[in-house]
DNA sequence: TTTCCTCGGTTCATTATTTGAACCAGCGTT
DNA sequence: AACGCTGGTTCAAATAATGAACCGAGGAAA
């Protein structure tokens, strides 16, 4: 085995259950010897990979792995991360899909892939999405915190079309089933004609920071059809989280009714 | 060198501005042999410490180090990093220190390390601190989002004691001050006959996450000491910093007048 | 088209690094 | 004081890393 790989699985002993491990115990655990495993922890400390309590002596992860996460997210960010996802999605499904950042309480449309047929749903970049009339926003509310779901439903809900929910029970049903199911789906809420189905991205918290909807025409949607889209963009939304964070990220919370 | 050493400066290599580097380039920065840089970055790769971009064909910094850099984070939250620090500057200065996160639009104080004075401030953990009445408060103001700042700046501010600053521009002027001695200082704002200087701690974005003030009873503190308080202070919230996100960070931006 | 350059990637005899049993010293128990 | 654990160190032996030379591909210039 490469030295490079015994190194970095001696990173990998460190999890959130056991974030500081002692110089016998990670040897063992590494299947090392002791002697093995001091060069290589001594070589990552010197790169701040690893830290050493000095008190206890015992080894932890260093501030280096902060730094160089960094780096990656900066270059990284959603957009880079979801686009490829979203394009296939599209070319998929045949319909438009797109991308949405949760930010300042609002939903703002990043990317678009539009739909290759002629009767396809315009979204457009820059777009402000309301979560109670877009099934972006009903994703993001079922995987929300319980405050920000307060808020947004105690204030007064604009009615865009004579669709959109503007009851509030309403909106919770949808929610809960969203929860319930993973993904959202939303009809002429928003814009007439469209319908919607949608799954949150999530932020290494299991909070949403994000979504990604699959638009049609009213036309081309009925219910086995919006059963087979919630799969593919729950796949879909699944990847980009997993992308995003490095790992799978559970939802931070079930919701109760 | 040790090989694990060659493979760790080889992650290195990658920076902001830098995020994607080919083989031959990457090899030759390191001073390795392309072959060599090669099953560094396989072995590397292998542990996802970095990904290569199939398109391209060059290498990025990979998921894995989000990862752990989430494992890291986790387990040394402010309070681990801090507390060290926080002892010995009130060794150091003799008084009263205390360390506040910022958190839904308040600033909770989280830990207190007491001056060993006879005649000292005492601060309680869980206090809520408001943002006009202390040096905290200003601190993290002055570093804060224009948003953060003018909503809350907006709202009426409360008065805490006959000193408390209830002037808008007056706090704004506390505020530019703030900004640009990198300390604030504040008397008497929430307590009778507290005298506090303060400076932030910063998240990787540049933008404050929480605060750590000096707290000398007034009798204690002239103009001078706030100037060498205010000094000390923010040196530590540098090793904050520094040591939280793993290498300098500067604030997010310069207030305008 | 041909030539020339650089690219990413691979091979294998040579070489240098890694390895680990045995060794400290220190600490808390028995 | 003897035991069993800890973190840490040493050096001859074993093993893994090395790098010059190679390949095929692709882009640019003659």
């Amino acid at each position: 085995m490469s030295t490079v790989r015994k190194a970095v699985s001696l990173l990998e002993l460190f999890t959130l259950e056991e974030p500081e491990i002692g110089l016998s115990d990670l040897a063992r655990k590494a299947d090392l010897d002791k002697a093995t495993a001091r060069r290589l922890l001594v070589a990552l400390a010197e790169h701040r990979l690893i830290e050493q309590e000095p008190a206890s002596r015992r080894y932890r992860l260093g501030a280096g792995l902060t730094r160089l996460a960094r780096i990656r997210d900066a270059q990284l960010p959603l957009t880079r991360v979801a686009v490829p996802i979203l394009r296939e999605l599209s070319q998929q499904t045949g319909e438009t899909v797109h991308l949405s950042e949760y930010s300042a309480g609002a939903l703002l449309t990043i990317h678009v892939e539009l739909s290759a047929k002629a009767n396809r749903v315009n979204v457009n970049v820059g777009q402000i999405l309301p979560l109670h009339g877009t099934a972006s926003g009903i994703a993001l509310l079922a995987f929300a915190r319980d405050d920000v779901r307060r808020a947004y439903m105690e204030a007064p809900l604009t009615a865009f079309t004579p669709h959109t929910m503007t009851d509030a029970d309403k909106v919770w049903q949808a929610v809960q089933l969203a929860a319930e199911r993973g993904y959202s789906r939303s009809a002429q809420g928003y814009e007439e004609g469209v319908h919607s189905v949608a799954a949150p991205i999530l932020g290494s918290d299991g909070y949403p920071i994000g979504t990604v909807a699959i638009a049609s025409p009213v036309s081309r949607a009925d219910d086995s059809v919006a059963a087979v889209q919630g799969a593919v963009v729950r796949e879909a939304t699944r990847l980009i989280t997993l992308r995003l964070i490095g790992e799978a990220v559970e939802p931070a919370k079930q919701m109760q009714g």
